[in-house]
RNA sequence: GGAGCGUUGGUCAAGGGGUUAAGACACCUCCCUUUCACGGAGGAAUCACGGGUUCGAUUCCCGUACGCUCUACCA
């Protein structure tokens, strides 16, 4: 027996990795850690016509920025390569041929286009035990047509032959058990014309030679799971067989369905983990890392949704997430995506996360805007002065682009009206008095600033605006004298000189 | 159409035969902040429906409704 917990995500390189994939690869990833297991990753690439440029670097991308790097890949072989199931062809034909020889499976002539004229003229046609004794096949063709078809090359399938009238029972871990009858799933392929399994054929044998003991993937593979058993049984035998856990759907916040990206685009929000360009369509969707999101924020986002760990605690790291998980405690129902909550992780996220491991990022964001920013003390401060109220990382740009750039004249016009010469000879004074200040702190700005308001006799509550303004350039933003002082002596009296000079 | 799966506030959800049915997001009010956020304190809001079983169902059972997924030589 398979001691040893091994269990795969196996992702089909089609675009890029939705969010749904990356829980699904997130929980593996957790069950494996927590179990001392192995996590693997196996490019389901069977479909050589949906196959897409770059996809797969994608999928590696994206679980290397997540930080649950599978312990084999493609890239990174263990001994039960390869990985890819393109490169894993040769070895599905013989256990086809297998299930032929016992009377599982069986050759099949009919043309797709056959076949498709066939389900247009009939409601429900299926290839099943009521219509493939009418077909082209093994089954109806004596042996010697058979074989001489065969033998000209002439383009064929092999279809599982589903028993008539048995139940299927398994027990899914987060569902319980669950029952099927063999009558109403219909002969699926399980070798294309191409050569190349289908994923039926391909997931069971790549599951037994990689020796998984779990699989989990998402709810939609629910009703074929029937058939992977039955492969399960004639092939391998059930004892050696994984134990199935089938993950609810993550829904579209409106209305009901699985998240698109057609819904996401919609309402605004990611829905890949990182941007990607579709190589053919040249389409660009957003990311969430480029959105601004931070990985730790993501993957806690990811795990709550769906899962929880029983008590009110929210915000998890991934190594907690790796000690407290259980598949159990997932939830059967689909969770629709709230990408408002999403945000919240992420704000969560930034205000725990000290600013020296953000600021690569912030400074990348600032220079995409053309903004170059010193990598010292100072602006480490701007940015903890500012950090409570950034909710993405991109935030950081719109909170304090002003310590780092002159505000513009606009904010200058909304004090314009209710400026007077008793708050000109106020600032005129207050340059006087910051020009002698040796110490430039918030606490010495703050009580210079209301004495010479006191002196002058004006409410420093008429200044404060004006005084932020200056500044600023707006109203919002961190407590003034917090900024006047990392903005520095020379720069706040330079930013009120030159306000003076515009209010004249 | 068929099968499977599911259904606790607007959303994520805890709970589970007797509870004032947690908590979080969002929303509203107030406080804090001489700004705006953060933060703090409150508020509104939920067991899909109908039958059972039971002294008592949101919880157990059976139906119904609704939703979703699947029903390809796609995964």
């Amino acid at each position: 027996m398979k001691d040893n917990i091994r269990v795969r995500f196996a992702p089909s390189p089609t675009g890029g990795l939705h969010l749904g994939g990356v829980r699904t690869a997130l929980y593996n990833y957790l069950f494996a850690k927590q179990h001392g297991g192995s996590f693997v990753l196996r490019i389901e690439d069977t479909d050589q016509g949906r196959y897409v440029e770059g996809a797969e670097q994608y999928i590696a991308d994206t679980l290397a920025w997540c930080g649950i790097e599978p312990d084999e890949s493609p890239w990174n072989p263990g001994e039960f390569g390869p990985y890819r199931q393109s490169e894993r062809k040769n070895i599905y034909a013989g256990y086809a041929q297998k299930l032929i020889d016992e009377g599982y499976a069986y050759y099949a002539f009919d043309t797709a286009e056959d076949l498709e004229s066939l389900r247009k003229s009939q409601p429900n046609f299926q290839y099943n035990q009521a219509h493939r004794n009418n077909l082209c096949n093994s089954l109806t063709l004596p042996e010697s047509e058979v074989k001489s078809l065969l033998n000209t090359n002439t383009p064929y399938v092999i279809r599982i032959k589903m028993p008539d009238d048995e139940t299927i029972s398994f027990t899914d871990m987060i569902r319980g058990d669950v029952h099927f009858n063999s009558s109403l799933s219909d002969d699926k392929v399980l070798l294309k014309a191409d050569g190349m399994p289908t994923y039926h054929l391909a997931v069971v044998v790549d599951d037994f030679l990689m020796e998984i003991t779990h699989t989990f993937r998402g709810e939609e593979w629910l009703p074929s799971t029937p058939i992977h058993i039955l492969l399960w049984k004639y092939l391998f035998g059930l004892h050696l067989m994984p134990k199935w856990a089938h993950l609810p759907l993550i829904l579209k916040p409106e209305g009901n369905g699985k998240l698109s990206k057609r819904a996401a685009e919609k309402l605004g929000f990611p829905i890949f983990s990182m941007n990607w360009t579709d190589p053919r369509s040249r389409e660009f969707t957003e990311g969430f890392r480029e959105r601004g999101f931070l990985p730790e924020a993501f993957i806690n986002m990811l795990a709550m949704l769906g899962w929880n760990d029983g008590t009110a605690q929210e915000i998890f790291s991934l190594s907690e997430l790796v000690e407290k998980f259980s598949i159990e405690r997932v939830h059967k129902a689909g969770a629709k995506f709230d990408y408002e909550k999403a945000k919240w992780y992420n704000h969560e996220w930034i205000k725990k996360t000290d600013i020296i491991h953000l600021f690569p990022r912030i400074q990348t964001i600032f220079q995409n805007k053309g903004v170059a920013i010193k990598d010292d003390e100072n602006t480490y401060q701007i940015f903890n002065l500012v950090k409570d109220r950034c909710t993405l990382l991109t935030d950081f740009f719109e909170q304090s682009i002003f310590f780092f750039e002159k505000p513009g004249n606009t904010g200058i016009e909304s004090i314009r009206p209710k400026w007077n010469d008793q708050k000109n000879s106020f600032f005129t004074e207050m340059i006087r008095n910051y020009t002698s200040l040796t110490t430039w702190k918030v606490d010495i700005l703050e009580n210079a600033f209301k004495d010479v308001a006191a002196a002058n006799g004006i409410k420093p509550g008429e200044l404060m605006l004006p005084f932020r303004i200056m500044l600023v350039g707006g109203k919002s933003g961190p407590g003034i004298f917090h900024i006047a002082e990392l903005l520095g002596k020379e720069e706040t009296l330079a930013r009120i000189q030159s306000s003076l000079k515009n209010l004249q």
